[in-house]
DNA sequence: ATCAGAGTAGACCGATCGTTCTATCTACCA
DNA sequence: TGGTAGATAGAACGATCGGTCTACTCTGAT
């Protein structure tokens, strides 16, 4: 207990309520494997072993929680684009690491393909809060590897990135339609020969 | 023999009925830009402006209109490629044709991403129809690209195809995603940048 | 001792989903 | 002159959709 009244040992600003956790977790699993509309609040109900007033208390509606499973993900990228940071300094290293990152991506974590580009395909509208979250996202990504290739001291920084980016969304999409193994040896071959072409 | 001559001026094979083809025509414009599961029949009906046992006698239920759209997207694709096969038969002037294709499609055709890839998001039954024929298509492109690509004479003729799948699905997506151009002249930059590494 | 918040259990709402059905009308061709 | 097929119009189906509501229980801090 550091002080009785101004901070509260623990819940820093939010709850973290159990039923909370087993809602997000489930709708995370559900929304990402079968996509979202096609996964009604009774499947996320039962998987999540939780009642329906539950759900309307925490998410106050479907499309909030498909927003808090999109949010997670997005969480999940930049924490192990902010390990790799802490693994290493020097950018041409942490460019490697990322391809092998996204290569370690496409082969275990995200078989089903990109949660954002899937998400896309089911929401049309470009200006709605899906939507406009999944930009923020992709503008984020873009902007971090295009610091990295400056950082690196390769030619167009800009264009790297492009191209890197592009390469992640094809890898991710190829290895639910392809294979993981056909799709991850072709980005990391790809990627490298990119990031090759553009050395000074 | 139904008719006693061996060639009907009209109907072929199967009746091109009009309403069928309003159906399939509202169904494939509807799908593609709204997504498969948020699209009802009703919409469809209204704006195909057929009535509803029209399209259960022509097409016996949504999923058969899904798999006429994604076989309508199929047909044109390979229609494509077939008019760049008859414009050269020098295989390095197809491959170029090819990535100018793909980025003119990107820009101008399909900027709501890859009708395929879309589907596939939504129907996560690898073993269905729908995926089978995702399968199918993706098979096919893949198969022409590395024909192609050994007919140039370039090395690995199968990791050159598999780069140009990835991108090309990647194209299409971030041209949906991050904007057309963009896309498109990544798509041209990296693809041209592969093509080159392999060349011998 | 009490009271507020979180969670449970389950009925219930209107809307929409994909699908089936009957009845009628209209071409075209034998 | 028929007959057959394609299309129209519209009611109706069971199921499921996302969402609301009431009533009860548990727990922990004041």
């Amino acid at each position: 207990m550091t002080t009785p009244q101004n901070e509260p040992p623990q819940a820093p600003a939010k709850r973290p309520s159990p039923a909370r956790e087993k809602l997000l977790d489930a709708a995370t699993r559900l929304f990402y494997e079968e996509g979202i509309h096609s996964v009604g609040v009774d499947r996320i109900l039962e998987e999540a072993d939780v009642t329906r007033a539950t759900l309307y208390k925490q998410f106050a509606g479907k499309e909030n929680l498909v927003l808090a499973y999109l949010q997670g993900e997005d969480a999940g990228i930049r924490a192990l684009f902010d390990g790799a940071l802490q693994a290493t300094s020097d950018p041409q290293q942490l460019l490697e690491l990322a391809i092998e990152g996204v290569a370690a991506d496409v082969r275990q974590r995200h078989t089903r393909g990109c949660p954002f580009i899937n998400a896309a395909a089911e929401f049309p509208d470009g200006s709605g809060p899906v939507r406009t979250l999944i930009d923020q996202h992709r503008t984020w990504f873009r902007g971090v590897l295009e610091q990295v290739a400056e950082a690196a001291g390769l030619t167009s920084p800009q264009d790297v990135a492009a191209s890197l980016v592009l390469l992640r969304d094809a890898a991710l999409v190829g290895g639910y339609l392809d294979g993981q193994d056909r799709a991850a040896d072709a980005f990391a071959r790809t990627a490298r020969s990119v990031v090759a072409a553009h050395r000074p």
